[in-house]
DNA sequence: CTTGACCCTATACCTAGGTACAGGTGGCAG
DNA sequence: CTGCCACCTGTACCTAGGTATAGGGTCAAG
């Protein structure tokens, strides 16, 4: 696929495309003997889980080091595998704090708006309070 | 509170606060005879509220939506709901998208890294399949 | 053999979200 | 009443993540 196809699928621009390449996210995909550059069909995916990432709050940085995880070699095992672990920690506390955040709206949605003048519904404490409680540093 | 006691304990610089306040997303806090920003207690805890839901892939701008859905008064509580509502359905996007992210990590941590030469661990299959399947536009 | 859509590199520019001066004031300890 | 630090406004600068533009090559169709 060409450079332009690719973006197409996934939604992006070319320039986002060869700026992840630059980046180093995107590792040099094959040259056509004019110089186009040929991508392999997954890149499609590659890009979207990207994109996909980011909306979940993850750096570019924080994405390239979870996308290198697929390019696991056994030697590299226990890398990896701490890396994930670390991942998924990170991971875990965006979830507690997504859920937090989801049962405060789901109380002001449902219970909190329903006739009350001063209301006291507790967007902020439920996010922060609740995620602190529930993602200890300690574990 | 003054600024630079908020700023301490909510864990950002002094400038952020008044970045925030520019933006509207703080709302003008009263002045002390000489001019100095004299802020409520809880100004802490909505900062932090703010820094936690950018870690979650909000903007500013949706943040300010989410603070606004706080200060709702009786007559705007349709308004507040359908505001309310929408951000859940953001919110339940992330979540299932996170979560299978989740899964694709724990299987690369605990089945996938086992061994194998050819991995085929589908972090990318995982993430953007799943989501899709699992969130899908019309419900 | 030209036209038009697409590709190339290099560089400039843009938005979001801050962060850092510069130049001046307030207020309390010594 | 003098340091000194925190505060004020205003403006400039910075990073991340793109997006656009300039100047030029490729290639299939007419």
């Amino acid at each position: 696929m060409r450079i332009g196809d690719v973006a197409t699928r996934a939604g992006v621009n070319t320039q986002t495309l060869r700026y992840y390449e630059r980046r180093g996210i995107l590792g040099e995909p094959k040259r056509s003997p004019s110089g186009y550059r040929e991508y392999p069909t997954d890149t499609v995916r590659l890009i979207r889980f990207i994109k996909r990432a980011q909306e979940l709050g993850f750096t570019l940085n924080e994405i390239e080091e979870l996308i290198t995880l697929r390019q696991t070699t056994p030697k590299r095992r226990s890398k990896v595998r701490e890396l994930a672990a670390a991942k998924m920690k990170d991971i875990d506390e965006k979830l507690a704090r997504l859920q937090a955040m989801r049962s405060a709206l789901y109380t002001l949605v449902e219970d909190c708006a329903c006739g009350a003048e001063a209301l006291t519904c507790p967007i902020l404490e439920a996010l922060d309070d609740v995620a602190d409680k529930e993602v200890p540093d300690g574990g």
